[in-house]
DNA sequence: CACTATATTCAACGCTTGTTGAAAAAACAA
DNA sequence: TTGTTTTTTCAACAAGCGTTGAATATAGTG
């Protein structure tokens, strides 16, 4: 066995322990389920990661800089395009919605996996206290400052709130719970990022406007 | 000890039961942890309620079927009120949010924890497909088709999915994860669910009018 | 080849888990 | 009071948990 492939093991590990706590939950895993799932021994995974709280975070790790790089890039990009304009609240929503577009043109099912991983910890108030905190509240504090430059005589405590409503539509539909398939009679697919993205852009932007332009 | 502390023991265990599943989940909750809690011996969380699941199952069924009978009641309340003609679309959007109210206003902790309960349940792929399957989507149709007399022409994609945009911002509220309260600087509360209701009721309108009719 | 470092497995540890049957206590009925 | 039923505790079970140290295998190096 080469190189190559021990890393592959390792990383398989990390594949099966995103896939099952996205789904069940921290505590609703256990190492022996991820090792089985990834056909190595159960004591492996803590030579690789330490204890089940160390692999837990590397697999939110993982993907997390990527991502939170990657929605800044595009931020800060779509600012340049409009040369010093303020950009629209269109450009920055969509900046904001990136986890959608990611998953959706990625075909890699690791990071839908990662998305509802991450419905699972912001939804969660234990895990949204230490995890959103560290990874991703900085990246959600430039997107608040962008916002204030379209409203600036709205109130913060409005601007917060609306941010808030998207932030929870976005972790619902990162979840993938399957209830939008059933509701709707098979109409509409939880897994169809492409569908929740193009709708959540005028929903959203209509929200913002009329609660922070008064 | 009479009848009425005997009664009081089993209604101590569901509610340590519903803060310790809101806060942790099911797997992260112990029967020792919920009965050193409710100040009782392990097994008799087994003698009232059977089974771990069952308790689980108990702990959402208390409050689940008083919710879903309000919920429906106000909803064909405001249809009577408006006499015959269709209700309008922030009526609907009101007595959608009334778990907000309904917490907000009850003094009653263990209402509070349950809401994060119900958060819990809705963002879980594992229980949403069981819980709110056989629990709350049947309410939820009803919602759906007073939309559609409001919204004639729209597409059914459309509505639903607007639909689950304000899911899921409800969700994300009734968790009360903290987040909104550090972004905002100590501007917000997490807890202040009449904030939260006040300025959801036009932003979800905005929205649906904005996706809903063209 | 031999030597070393890394990767992986094996076997087992102490501990906690959910659950249960029997004993004890309390409440109730006569 | 005595007898009966309901409630609560006690003690313990088998199974599963995360974790670890030692043994084995593989890869890299000279």
């Amino acid at each position: 066995m080469n190189k190559k492939d021990s890393g592959l093991k390792s990383e398989r590990i990390l594949d099966v322990a995103e896939e099952l706590f996205a789904l069940h939950g921290y505590d609703g895993v256990t190492m022996r389920q991820i090792s089985t799932g990834a056909q190595v021994d159960v004591a492996l995974a803590n030579y690789h990661f330490g204890k089940k709280l160390d692999l837990f975070y590397a697999v939110f790790h993982r993907r997390a800089e990527l991502l939170g790089n990657t929605r800044r890039e595009v931020l800060r990009n779509s600012l340049e395009v409009a040369s010093g304009q303020p950009q629209t609240l269109e450009q920055i929503i969509e900046a904001f919605l990136l986890p959608l577009k990611f998953a959706q043109e990625s075909g890699d099912p690791g990071w839908k996996n990662y998305m509802a991983l991450l419905a699972y910890v912001m939804t969660s108030p234990v895990w949204s206290k230490t995890l959103m905190k560290n990874n991703f509240d900085k990246h959600v504090s430039e997107f608040i400052e962008a916002l204030k430059i379209i409203f600036p005589t709205a109130k913060e405590e409005d601007l917060h709130w609306c941010y808030h409503y998207v932030s929870g539509a976005l972790a619902l539909t990162l979840a993938q719970t399957g209830r939008i398939d059933r509701l709707s009679g098979g109409k509409c697919h939880s897994s169809d990022f492409d569908a929740a993205y193009q709708r959540m852009i005028p929903f959203m932007a209509a929200g913002f406007r009329a609660v922070c332009e008064k």
